[in-house]
DNA sequence: AGTTATTTGTTCGTATGTATG
DNA sequence: CCATACATACGAACAAATAAC
């Protein structure tokens, strides 16, 4: 069987070679075969939680060998859409896409280009601003009320460093989820996932006496929010974050990523 | 030979199971042979366009059978760190990590969240703004001057709709890229990469005959980073972005990406 | 608690296609 | 046009892990 007569197969248009002279990149496969099964997932065909047939099956289904489905089961592994469990009911089950696959690419790029934490720091000061802005222009009463729980948890998480950091991590998570704007909230979640992972240290940017001072910043943003000042809100907000990115400058900011290490 | 002993030759630590009933995630070995040909990529040891050795001579390095570093082999090819031509003097050469892959994932989850084109153009909105501003309180000649040739490169284009379109954009990420800023830069050309996988036409925002009025507004961006008035020049570069969201949303901006389609 | 069946993990051998020289 | 070197793909087999019985 031709590689041309597999592809009819899985995606319909075979891949022909041009007469002319030019390079044509012929698909492998197995990145068909990938293809095919990413496109069920995220188009939601197949749900998370949700078994993929077994390699048996698939290979059939496909009209591949195993080692090539094998490929293509490792790329989506790879890419965290799918996990694979040996034994009895073992097999390929579907994942939800999450924003810590993207953060893991993303973050290749940034550390292959050598960004450091300041810049970091200055990206979240550009996406969180308008946010506050967005909400304080809106004004919503149910807005006010989950920051708010926010600030409470905030209070509640007192003094301990971890629990404070996590505490004020989730407000200015809070702060970007009620925009409802999800092409900022998955930016901003791999940003954060970014941070996870260079470091709790870093996550919360205050990991030192000035909790009391976020928490005052928090309550000054909910407080414009609530009274639908948005200019202020923003620039208010802008200046909080910048502050985290010049006190995380001061420490060890301009140290580049280093995620693989 | 046992996985163990594998790992061994490609990481160190061997991933041993806890006695404790816990269930610990082993690692495949294809995993780990693409997880090293990754590092050594993006920590430069090896460079673009270098060749990896054949594939004979990474299952004798790896000690893994073929099948096994193909696993890995397709893994970084479907990150684009690799690309893989067949003949002579074919074999696996090294590619820069670039935005498109980010661009890729982020994709996926945004498709997946149902993301819009609207949301999109908000974030950009987001992300662009603070980038004004900075140049404006930096007030460099040279920022200056590549702003005015990307001014020089629109009026060069005249009224063609793709010219246009094309130098609109590379006005935007000249804007961009002159902050220095990495982490925003990276995150602003893969938002990029994104639209021009949903299409040419929305790229630009402006797809209509107010090509002269975003001229116009570039035009005077410029004359406020040049005067060195920062919360002018971000105020009036909010206020452009916006408009290219809200011209996006009354044409096809409510529609769900679709880059799987 | 041990056995077993099922499913994935890994390997070997072999045949085919493709591009270079 | 042929020969060579390399990736591509297949099939069969054994090993290891897991859950149910």
């Amino acid at each position: 069987m031709s590689n041309a007569d597999r592809a009819l197969k899985l995606s319909g248009p075979v891949p022909v070679r041009v007469s002319s002279g030019q390079r044509v990149r012929v698909p492998k496969t197995a990145e068909l075969v990938a293809d095919a099964l990413r496109r069920a997932i995220i188009q939601g065909e197949l749900s998370p939680g949700d078994a993929l047939p077994p390699e048996s099956a698939m290979m059939e289904q496909f009209g591949v060998s195993r080692p090539t489905l094998r490929e293509a089961i490792r790329v989506l592994e790879s890419e965290s859409l799918i996990v694979v469990r040996r034994g009895v009911h073992g097999g390929a089950r579907v994942n939800a896409p999450d924003p810590k696959t993207a953060a893991r690419y993303l973050g290749l790029i940034l550390e292959y280009r050598n960004t450091n934490l300041s810049e970091m720091f200055d990206l979240v000061s550009s996406l969180e601003p308008p946010c506050a802005r967005l909400l304080a222009e809106r004004q919503s009463e149910s807005d006010v009320e989950r920051l708010r729980e926010a600030l409470a948890a905030e209070r509640e998480a007192g003094t301990d460093p971890v629990a404070a950091a996590e505490a004020h991590a989730a407000f200015h998570a809070t702060l970007v989820e009620l925009t409802g704007n999800r092409a900022v909230i998955t930016v901003s979640e791999t940003v954060q996932c970014i941070f996870a992972e260079v470091g709790t240290q870093h996550a919360a940017g205050g990991d030192g006496p000035d909790f009391q001072k976020d928490h005052e910043a928090h309550l000054k943003v909910v407080r414009l929010i609530a009274a639908g000042k948005g200019a202020e809100a923003e620039r208010h907000w802008q200046r909080h974050t910048a502050l985290m990115a010049r006190t995380s400058a001061a420490s060890d900011g301009d140290s580049p990523l280093e995620l693989l290490a």
